[in-house]
RNA sequence: GUGGGCGUAGCUCAAUGGCAGAGCGCUACACUGUGGAUGUAGAUGUUGUGGGUUCGACCCCCAUCGCCCACCCCA
């Protein structure tokens, strides 16, 4: 035997009961994007590097993109997300499109780092966004949507939270302890975000280090404990009572250390985590104003949020919300008694197959017994045996493998005995 | 890119320098026109790879490849 050639690292190959989950998944997110009123869209998966160059993370397009030279030498990059994509499609048609768009995509994404828990180098991503409205009542439906979903998969507000800040407000609180430098500001924001990774002491040492005075880190964590600071925010304030009005409230947290890494996010960001604080971010989002106009168009404010399928499917299986997925691949075995008889059993399966029901018929000469267990080990309920002594009578016996019961019925009376069994 | 852990049957894992094993799964039979249960029998390994130490290596050492986990970053 030839030895078999390994997978890419950080691949995943969906085997039929894997696939059977990613499809529940996508049917789940199209159901709730739709619901919001949203249509479905997607981009090429190869782009080239320059559409990321200036607006996502630094480290994400120099480190974590795949960029390879196609067969003419132009550097192509494996799209590492969606979002600077979106942002062209809508740039190129900027004066034809009808605003607001509210558009939804799910789609494979690449990013070359390491694999671990919740994470690999090729994952799909729902991708979901608003844009060409600047309202905080906007921004509330995006967190809406998050929790709709959360809600339809049955993911509880005791086990999931969306945690929401607003980069403005941030903005304005530091300019307040006189941190006013762009740089420095900047610096704040890898600081609060690293905040829970960190022992406190060793947090405080790496602040000042970082080149915070003793007085601006006191007040910077007088600001990051602040469980009320929202109310200083009438962006936020109107976000919270949007939600309040969507009925999502429960699923729903101020956190003024939510930033997010991506650095085109301009005002609103939220996150959605597993409420132990198990694991990396299962989504995140936010606003951004400058996208369309980075990539060539008019300036056009958007909001928006991407979730992994592979966090979100850790999450699922955790608290048992994923269905028991048995792959049954049809309602109906047609067994094949022997080989003089398979044409007989292939016109019953056609007949069946016709009015609607999934059928599988046998086409390897195999023992009776082996076609059963064959049909118990996948997950097919019903059998129908046709030997000589059924065929020269005209009749089928149909099995159901579930209630262990049959009977021998007419040809043209397989389809009601098995209704029969089914109500 | 940095650090840690692990590679033994198809799968999950034992075997602490002295004959490579178990459970599950698989195959066959009991049951030659009936699946899940039960019983009996059977098959399967260059112990990831290459070196080294040793009378002797799955075990110790070195290298290498692969996987997992954490950091970084992020979905």
């Amino acid at each position: 035997m030839e030895k078999i050639v390994a997978s890419i690292k950080g691949t995943r190959d969906f085997y039929p009961e894997d696939m059977a989950v990613r499809s529940w998944l996508y049917a789940k997110l199209r159901e709730v994007s739709e619901s919001f009123g949203y249509q479905e869209y997607e981009g090429p998966f190869l782009e080239k590097i320059e559409l990321y160059a200036a607006k996502s993370g630094e480290e994400l397009v120099k480190e974590q993109a795949f960029v390879f030279p196609d067969r003419g030498g132009d550097l192509i990059t494996l799209r590492p997300e969606l979002t600077p994509t979106l942002a062209r499609m809508v740039a190129q048609r900027q004066h034809q499109l009808t605003y607001p768009l509210r558009w939804w995509s799910f789609g494979p994404f690449w990013r070359y780092e390491r694999p671990q828990k919740g994470r690999t180098r090729e994952f799909f991503q729902w991708n979901i966004d608003l844009i060409g409205t600047n309202s905080p009542e906007g921004d509330a439906e995006l967190v809406a949507i998050c929790a709709t979903f959360f809600k339809d998969v049955e993911l509880k507000p005791e086990q999931v939270g969306i945690f929401v800040n607003d980069r403005r407000l941030m903005d304005s609180q530091l300019m307040k302890i006189g941190i006013t430098s762009d740089a420095l500001r900047k610096t704040v924001f890898k600081l609060i975000d690293r905040r829970d990774k960190m022992h406190p002491t060793e947090w405080d040492a790496f602040s000042i280090e970082s080149g915070l005075t003793l007085a601006q880190l006191t007040n910077l964590k007088k600001i990051l404990d602040n469980r009320e600071l929202w109310k200083e925010s009438p962006e936020l304030t109107r976000v919270f009572a949007a939600l309040d009005s969507l009925g999502v409230s429960a699923y729903v947290h101020f956190d003024p250390q939510i930033i997010r890494g991506l650095d085109y996010y301009t005002a609103t960001v939220f996150e959605a985590r597993d409420l132990d604080r198990e694991g990396r971010a299962i989504l995140g989002g936010g606003h951004y104003d400058n996208l369309v106009e980075a990539v060539g168009g008019d300036p056009l404010p958007a909001v928006g949020f991407a979730m992994g399928d592979v966090m979100i499917r850790l999450v699922l299986e955790k608290y048992g919300c994923l269905p028991e997925f048995k792959p049954a691949p049809a309602d109906i075995l047609v067994t094949v008694f022997e080989p003089s008889l398979s044409n007989h059993s292939l016109k019953i399966s056609s007949s069946l197959r016709e009015a609607g029901f999934k059928i599988l018929c046998f086409t390897e000469e195999s023992k009776l017994p082996k076609q059963l267990k064959f049909a118990d080990k996948m997950g097919i309920r019903f059998v129908v045996i046709v030997g000589p002594d059924e065929f020269a009578a005209g009749k089928a016996t149909v099995k159901d493998l579930a209630a262990h019961q049959q009977s021998t019925v007419p040809v043209s009376d397989i389809l009601p005995a098995i209704r029969q069994w089914l109500a």
